[in-house]
DNA sequence: AATGAATGAGCATTCATTCAT
DNA sequence: CATGAATGAATGCTCATTCAT
């Protein structure tokens, strides 16, 4: 017969703690950035005590980079398997993989991450270095490699690849930054994915090597 | 004898003090954001103690404030003039006015700026309406208008004007926003002009209807 | 199959484990502090949990009490015994006593016990009222009453036999703390027996009656 | 005419200040030792609050530095100098120095800091270090060279003389360690003066070549 | 008996803001 | 106007102690 008057101070959940409290603190990162957030904060989110965030990591740094580390990892691999395992001509490839990102970009947290890391680089350098390292870097190298393989096939016009490249998404990370950032105080906001379809479309024409009319 | 009613040291400059303070300010926010920025080296920087600070800005936001304020006007009023009364065709415009804000871009600090506006945003939404209101939305309005009469004349296919707009600066825009991130850590920086001239030249055929072939 | 209500990991030596974590607690309270000494630390040393010091300490004093507890019975007991049945004259006791004092003073760890209570005696008047009592004013009482005794036989000259005693002994204690503070940091250590020799043959003459020149 | 309602928040003393707050951290380090000594109530002795202290000082340890290095300077020079100037016999010289020292033990705050750093050792070297070089070890070089030119004018007994040094000084020095320690609990405390006159006559004898008695 | 996850009060340090000078 | 000494609330981090398991 269980106690009815139970009401223990806290529950011993040591293999879900860890994630509990990157949540918590990933919401109030996104919200007051890294300076501004306030430990006791997240503690009281995670539903925790202040002392027990330190039961699993060293400081707040370290929450910070768990934070940024968990956003990279199930956005990365996604874009990669796609981009390299497309056998199809390029616009094709094109037309499956903005809009993936356009997809990813306006449904996950992936806005709120970037503008944290963008706040924030001047004073934690280490870890803008991961996030470009780990989602950056490897997300624009592989659009560039793309991009120059098609340009080897004789697809796409000549051209700095790289600068192909953030012709063809920039538009969709500035939209999320503009989310963000400016539609909490009125700004209007974008229709990501329609952003997406339609500056494809603008852009490959100017890509493309005239050969059929697309 | 010198007159004792002179403090000659004092009141030099009275009337320059806030914008000396600003300047200083500008610098100090850039580097580090708002939150780990200290009055005592905003002060510093501009040279006057830190009590000097509260006879002119009631505290650090209002500083703050001043700063971004301050960072708008210089860059918007040229390129209003210069969009507004352009009178050739459509694509001749974009080639002014893109390198036009692609210079603004490389050279000025609005990336700084902006790094801090996004930064910031979650904690002073009075900044980023300030922002919002007075740079980005008046720069996208006018850049949209503008393809709005080009479409009207039937220079510009059918297409939400609007995204046509982001689709054109967006580039410029996540290069500054790299370059402030990213070059720090390692990350291999844009040749701004370079990426604005291919990527107009990229966009254009797209967004054109097709005449005489501009 | 084993019974399974044995749990031979568990129960082990019960019996012993105080004096493990007396042990362990000496060693950490030796090289930190009171203070600076952390549970976690005696814990660990000891091979048990944080949670186990409790059920035989009621909290850190009370663990900090045992040490100095214990740390005094080994040394008093031999000496008070040594000093008490010696039937000969008065320099042969000395120059058997005190070097047996020098020898526990440079082999034991007395030097760290008594850094600590000297540390801590402001915090911790009980500790110091303890070590007090069971030794020092024992050791010296010793001391004392030996020399007291020597003056009726007419074998020391006349004078303070408290100070006598003190003026026989701090040689001794003084090395030792010097070596427990001031070796570490570069301070070059005494040779404790020779010291005490030494320092016996200079005290003596002026302390015997002058009968035979002994 | 001033204002009678004057109770100013606080008032502008920045000369003073400092050595207001070494007095004060004095005696909390005096009374709890360096851990266990507040800021708080350090700041609330001094008469300013805990901001204030870091107007002058780094942090704690530097704050307990002054203090030690304070307690330093006015002990150590009076000694040199009379040690290193008296021309007559070396009895002479033992009777009018060491009652000198006695005198500044019974007397100083010696004892209180000889305590703290005693205590504090384990955990801060440097300071360990600092009062190592700049007290005892000093002191110790004086006296050991007093008795080795002694010896080389054969007016001492061979012997390591920095062994008979610390046979000449230790009484005094435990002397106001016990009266630091103990006498607090009950410990009936030395005459620190008496003991000294009674030490030197005891340990002359000794530590004299035997020529004319004395 | 034993564990170790969790607590929460405590403390050193920082810094925006105030105010006597 | 200008200063800068002084404040005090805020906050990251620690660690002795408790308690569900």
């Amino acid at each position: 017969m269980p106690n009815p008057s139970e009401h223990p101070k806290w529950r011993r959940r040591s293999k879900e703690r860890p994630a509990e409290i990157v949540s918590a603190a990933y919401a109030v990162f996104a919200e007051k950035g890294f300076s501004a957030a306030k430990l006791d904060d997240i503690a009281q989110r995670a539903g925790v005590s202040k002392g027990a965030l330190y039961l699993y990591f060293g400081n707040k740094q370290d929450i910070f980079e768990a934070v940024v580390h968990d956003a990279i990892a199930p956005n990365i691999g996604a874009i990669e398997t796609m981009a390299l395992q497309h056998p199809g001509p390029f616009a094709d490839l094109v037309r499956l993989i903005i809009p993936s990102i356009a997809q990813i970009a306006a449904t996950s947290s992936l806005g709120k991450v970037i503008k944290m890391v963008v706040g924030e680089s001047g004073n934690f350098p280490e870890l803008a270095r991961i996030w470009h390292d780990e989602l950056i870097a490897r997300a624009l190298g592989i659009l560039t490699g793309l991009i120059e393989r098609a340009q080897t096939r004789g697809e796409v016009k000549p051209g700095d690849p790289r600068n192909y490249a953030v012709s063809l998404i920039s538009p969709m990370l500035i939209a999320v930054l503009f989310r963000e950032t400016f539609e909490p105080v009125g700004g209007t906001g974008f229709d990501i994915p329609a952003l997406a379809r339609q500056h494809i479309e603008t852009v490959l024409p100017g890509l493309l090597v005239e050969s059929d009319g697309r």
